[in-house]
This record gives C-alpha cells, structure tokens and sequence, in this order.
DNA sequence: ATCGGTGCAAATCCTTTGCATTTCC
DNA sequence: GGAAATGCAAAGGATTTGCACCGAT
C-alpha cells in the first residue's frame, strides 16, 4: 500500500478549514488557498478534500454543490432553504441513541450525514 | 401561478417508485420507464422527479448520483458503501425528539435527509 | 532516486435548459 | 385556444482524471 506524504497545498486546506467556522465549498476554499498558495489548482483541492475526508479529518456535506466542515466531531447540519447557510446542529445526535450505538439492522454505521432542511430564523421573517 | 397537469409520464414514474422497494437512480427510473413510454426522455424523467418531490410525493437521496423514494414517511438510508445498497431505517427517527419537534435552534425542519453510511451485513462479512 | 503529489487542461458525469412541438384541460 | 409538458440535443456545473513535471522522503 502506498503511503501519504504531508504537502504544503493538504496542510493549508486542513488548516484553514479548522480555522474556520462556516463551510466552504471547494471552489471557495480553492479562492481562499490561492491567496497564500498561487499555484495551485482547483483539481489539487478536490483530490486533497477527498483524502482528508477518507482519512477522518473532515467532513463532506452534500448540498447542491458539495461543502466541507473541518470539524468532524458528531452534529447535523441545518441548510436554509432560502440563503443556502449552513447551521451546526449539535443536540440532536446527543440525544439519538441509535447514532451512539452506530448500529442498525441493515449494518454498522461508520460514517453519517444529517441535513435538515428550512428556513433558517432571518429568512424566515 | 400556473397549474400542475396529469400526463401519463408522471404518473408512470410515480407509480413506479411506489411500486418498488428499493431506490433508483434518474437514469434506472428512465430505463424502466422507457419500456412502458419508448418515446419518454431523461429531461422528462429529471423534469418530473423534482416536481413530484417538490409536491412532496417522492425524496430525493442525494448521493453520489441522486436516488429516489416513493416512500415519503419519515426515515433515514443505510448506504453501503461497499456495494451501494439502500437500506431504509425507521427507528432512528421515531426516537428523535428534535426530528419529531422539527425545531432547532437555526429554524424550522420542513425536509430533512439522514444517511447513514457503513458496510451493509452481506458486505461486512 | 523513488514514487506520490501537483498543475494544467481536457474529459466525464449528472443534471438542467432552450426551443419547437405535442398534449392536456 | 392557451398553458403546460414533452422530446431532443445542447449547455451547464461540479468533480475527476491523464500526463508530464515537481518535490517530499
């Protein structure tokens, strides 16, 4: 098997992600990490999201347009229907007991993405 | 506003995604579909799975390709990541005080989507 | 020196859309 | 008859990939 090697474009990607607490899509963090990194290109951010995805350091949330969320510790995420921001929802998966136990009847729950959808409270005035 | 009419592709495709119990993608409704309506095409079938969910007839699984559900009560999938199998799971959301409140702190639920993802018992093994 | 990662651009895949035509009410 | 839906094909947008070069180990 081959083994990953640490770059300079991977380490700002994961870097800037935890630094930041909304939930860019690839194309935005490609915007951001051209500021400090000029050279490089969108298909290097989509190959090193994908790897850090695979190796547990971020999360993918599948909206429209995929974004990412540096934190991976377990919540849902509230997707306002009408602006498209992002909401962390902690509370929820807190209190689901079939989410602690990452057990159900068709398999073992490695992984899992909650999206719930709505107005968020400024829209929905 | 305009009004929704009845036309026989429609109501093909919805019958068809209540009659079966799995989840299939754009591209498998319109293969089946096409034996009924030879003349009906993918834009149709697109066309008319985002009006039957917006009329919330049918959900959309949004996975790497989109899958559909003719079944619109509450539940969340198992996808396997192994072989891509869809399992539906019906106790997670019967224990869920905050799904069943539809209340968060960012705003009301109106839709949500729970996945789950894992190695399904066959492909565990 | 090796071989995994990168940049670039082209390719791919799923999905949407413009338009002329057909169908429904 | 008029609006809405269709078929077709072309466009769109996000993501992936082939390849030659670069750079980390």
């Amino acid at each position: 098997m081959k083994k990953e090697r640490t770059t300079s474009q991977k380490e700002a990607i994961l870097e800037y992600l935890k630094s930041v607490k909304n939930h860019p899509s690839a194309q935005a963090i490609y915007s951001v990490i051209k500021k400090k990194l000029p050279r490089i290109s969108l298909g290097t951010v989509y190959r090193n999201l994908k790897s850090l995805e695979k190796n547990h350091k971020i999360q993918e949330i599948k909206a429209q347009e995929s974004h990412y969320d540096g934190d991976n510790s377990c919540h849902a995420h509230f997707i306002c229907q009408k602006c498209n921001c992002i909401f962390d929802i902690f509370d929820l998966c807190k209190k689901c007991s079939v989410l602690n136990k990452r057990e159900t009847k068709a398999g073992k729950i490695t992984r899992f993405q909650i999206n719930l959808y709505g107005k968020c409270k400024k829209c929905a005035k």
